[in-house]
DNA sequence: TTGCGATGTATCGGGCCGATACATCGGGAC
DNA sequence: GTCCCGATGTATCGGCCCGATACATCGCAA
């Protein structure tokens, strides 16, 4: 999954891995907690044996390199790369319903096609449905059984899980009209009512 | 994490690995993930190895064993574990305030002094408020770098973080007022409008 | 000039997950 | 009767990912 989100900004533009780390915390959102170093260096490594990434040394001119040994490292997706990404975007299996598989995917949409989009969005529907029905389930049957402060946390649940189905409902009926992707008011939110133009989605900016 | 978790089932009442799942899926909310065998397992085999639980034979006369080798095994918890447990009904480090962290401590606050359950609660309310506040630099600050969908994410996840800050307000003013826990009408909820008594919180169920 | 916070790369131990294997139990199909 | 299947049940393995830690440089202010 990571090795997604990895891919997915580097063929935005090449950065070093500190750079990736806060791109990372910034673009994904809350459903995919920040990236530790501990995870990013190795995938990083990983992914360069794979092919699918290569450093590009940091001298290019622009910016200011540490003049002395072991300099930032700056990584660059390959042709291989953008070819396994474009496989990424396309497939999803159980993972990409979960929290962090869903987020990295969601945050790529832009790039993503639109029947892969509603698959996917229904597919993370499904899955919060399930959730939901799980706790209902739960609350139905075993409510004697719990403590008052157990009850209230999965009240709590229940109650996120029927918000994410209600914007997930919203998105997929945004998809299938043909609007991309929300543009419903949010109160308190940036004055502006449509601050942002639609914005056509473009497969991929490519640079062949 | 986990360890908390299954101690603090063990003190209830003994069981064995599959009942302990679906205990732990029932009680934990939605912010902890059903666990998995393969981290099950291999904790209550820590455990055992830390003198926190032992291994009880089935063949207490209740339960139906199964007839040959190899039949289920039924942990109890030990009194150095009932030990071990109390203090981690106590401390809280960083991993508290995580979504796992969180509701594990939250699934015991009936066996938790008011006290601490206060300074957990403040502590995720503080952790969740910081998340929240992320999110509005980067959508005040990035929002012109960021494509749609990834608005979208990123409001949603806004969303998220101050609702659960408002639930969190309401579970330290009730705490505060000495109210345990939670008692305010939810829509669509079960009929009845306050269908559980009060219930005070006794600390332990404990057996000497 | 000294020292400190941000930037930057990297490793290590360990928790947790999904996949997998294997065995038993109860009950319905045939 | 028996045969199979889904639920129950225990266990391991490879691998992802995290937090802690170490170490080095850069820019800047005291």
């Amino acid at each position: 999954m990571l090795e997604m989100a990895i891919l997915g900004l580097l063929q935005e533009t090449p950065m070093h891995g500190y750079e990736l780390r806060k791109e990372l915390a910034t673009k994904l959102g809350t459903l995919r907690a920040a990236i530790s170093y501990g995870t990013l260096y190795p995938t990083l490594k990983r992914l360069k044996l794979a092919g699918w990434i290569s450093e590009a040394e940091a001298s290019s001119g622009i910016i200011p390199p540490m003049t002395s040994k072991r300099g930032r490292v700056v990584y660059k997706i390959t042709a291989e790369g953008k070819e396994h990404f474009a496989d990424l975007l396309t497939q999803a299996g159980p993972e990409t319903y979960d929290d962090a598989g869903f987020g990295v995917h969601f945050t790529f949409f832009s790039r993503t096609d639109r029947a892969t989009r509603l698959r996917i969005l229904e597919g993370r529907r499904r899955r919060v449905e399930e959730q939901r029905e799980g706790i209902r389930e739960i609350l139905a049957r075993a409510a004697d059984r719990l403590d008052a402060y157990t009850l209230e946390l999965q009240r709590h649940g229940l109650d996120a899980c029927e918000r994410e189905v209600r914007w997930l409902e919203e998105l997929i009926t945004n998809e299938r009209s043909g609007r991309t992707p929300a543009f419903r008011n949010r109160a308190g939110l940036a004055g502006a009512p449509n601050p942002t133009p639609p914005e056509p989605p473009r497969p991929q900016p490519d640079r062949p």
